[in-house]
Order: C-alpha cells, then structure tokens, then sequence
DNA sequence: CATCAGGCGAGAC
DNA sequence: GTCTCGCCTGAT
C-alpha cells in the first residue's frame, strides 16, 4: 500500500466526473475500482492518497491509468485568465483526471451511455460483468468480476442482453461484439491510429456515432484533442462561447478541458 | 402521468 | 449532406 500527496487528485471528482463506471465509493473516503483486470481500494484524505496496491502493481498498472505523468497544474494555469467561465469550471474541477481505461472497456460503456444517466449506466455495465465477466477474488478475499470480453458478449443472445435493461442498446452491444470478437474491427490497429482515423474506425461500430466515438478515443486512447459535445456541452457552448470555444488556444488538450466543463455543469455550475 | 437522461440509426428529402 | 423520428428503462 502506498501513499502520495498531490493536489491535482480526487478520487471523488474522477468518480463522479463520469469516465469511469466501474470506480464507486465504498465507504467515507473510501473508494473501490474494478479495472484492467485489477481490483484495488483507494482512500483520501485531502491531498494524500493511499492505493491500496503493491509499489509493484502501482508503477505497472496504476500510474499510467491515472496519467500520472501528466502536469495538470500547467493545464489549468494555460487557461486563458479573462475566461472567467472557464477559470471558474478548472478551479471547481481542481482534482479531476483523464484516466487511460481499457478500450473495450469504454467501447461498451459509452454505448450504454447513450439516453441514460450515470446511475443507470452503472447499474448497466456492473449486470454485465457480473452475468458475462470473469469471476475473480483477491489475496484477501475480495471477489470482483472482470469486464466481459468481446467474444463473451458475442456469445450472448439479443434477448439476454435485452433482460441487463439495456434498451434499445442491446442490439448494438451485441453487432459490436460481434464485430469486434470477429475482428472486422480490429481493436488493437485502432489503438495505434491518429485521432481521426481512430474515431472514424470506432463509427463502424454499431451504436457508436460522433460524441460516443469521441469519448472512447478521449477515456481509452487518451486522445486529449477529442472533444466530446453531448448536449450539456452543447448547451454550454452556444450560451458562453456563441463564437465559438476557442480550440486553437487549447490544441493538443483540449478535450481534457472538455472534461472540466462537463463536471462544471453537471454539478451545476454557472 | 409526462418528461428526460452525456445519441444513434434509418429513412426521407 | 441535413433533418426528423422512434427508441428501452428508471427516476423524478
């Protein structure tokens, strides 16, 4: 187990930020992430945080999937100081990540997010690992399931997925899987493309269109210039930025700020 | 009882 | 290319 400080982590706002379904609070301060085929608990206290994981286990898997290597501080500080609405969205923020989660993992997730609310989503996405994961447990006795593979979900019927709640989604869940468990869709070239190309090789996917798309190639391939417009972004964009947000100021991370303004709005910020 | 939630696909034009 | 419409389900 191990201990950083940083004032550029929260547990809680990465949590409620919406990227990742499967990280959920367990206790007071207390958090557990199911992820890349791993299971750990994290506290915080302020701006110390405890993973409850190996030094080992932190530095293969842990760090990258929490972009430790990159400096948020300098993110915030390039914010344009006469952009009021976008200083005060960084600072509300302060803590939030852009996480490198699974691609497969996100391919699903933000399928399912479509038309639904983050609760829903969860509830969604945790029917489908338990019902097609693989079951594990941990040195301590702590069982999880892992995220179902494509040929899991391939394997399912229509009306078995139908029956996780998933709507009207759960003919694309099921054409995707197909499509990936059978390579039509190679998951793994998409993961050395450019952003465009990447983007437009996920919207062959059943279900995934330009916002989904986006998302996957921000939360999984840590594409920062995608630029998810969902329709609080949207909203967002046409009341503070009718002449358009500024992009060229922001080139290379812009969807990070994305990020920002999304948690701003959804915790109803002004 | 309506409406809506981090859209998308299909069909019309 | 752009527009419209219908869509599962649960929460409010």
């Amino acid at each position: 187990m191990i201990t950083i400080q940083n004032d550029h982590f929260s547990v809680k706002k990465i949590c409620e930020s919406g990227q990742c379904f499967r990280l959920r609070e367990i206790g007071e301060e207390r958090y557990a992430l199911t992820a890349l085929g791993h299971y750990m608990e994290i506290t915080q206290a302020g701006n110390k945080i405890t993973f409850h994981c190996s030094q080992e286990e932190f530095d293969a898997v842990w760090s990258r999937y929490f972009d430790m290597e990159t400096d948020y501080g300098k993110i915030i500080s390039s914010v344009d100081s006469e952009d009021t609405y976008l200083c005060r969205a960084v600072v509300d923020g302060l803590g939030i990540r852009i996480l490198h989660q699974d691609l497969w993992e996100m391919i699903v997730s933000f399928i399912i997010s479509q038309q639904n609310n983050i609760k829903r989503i969860r509830k969604c996405v945790d029917t489908l690992c338990v019902r097609y994961g693989e079951k594990r447990i941990t040195k301590d006795g702590t069982s999880y399931y892992d995220f179902p593979t494509a040929e899991a979900l391939a394997s399912a019927a229509v009306d078995d997925l139908r029956s996780c709640n998933l709507g009207y989604r759960s003919r694309y869940i099921h054409d995707t899987s197909v499509s990936v468990a059978h390579g039509t869709v190679n998951l793994e070239a998409v993961k050395h493309m450019e952003y465009e190309a990447a983007r437009a090789e996920l919207m062959k996917l059943c279900g995934v269109g330009v916002k989904v798309a986006d998302c996957i190639c921000l939360f999984a391939l840590h594409q920062t210039d995608a630029f998810p417009k969902d329709t609080h972004i949207h909203r967002v964009l046409a009341e503070r930025y009718p002449e358009g947000f500024p992009f060229e100021k922001y080139k290379g991370y812009a969807g990070i700020l994305q990020q920002y303004i999304f948690y701003y709005d959804l915790r109803g910020g002004v």
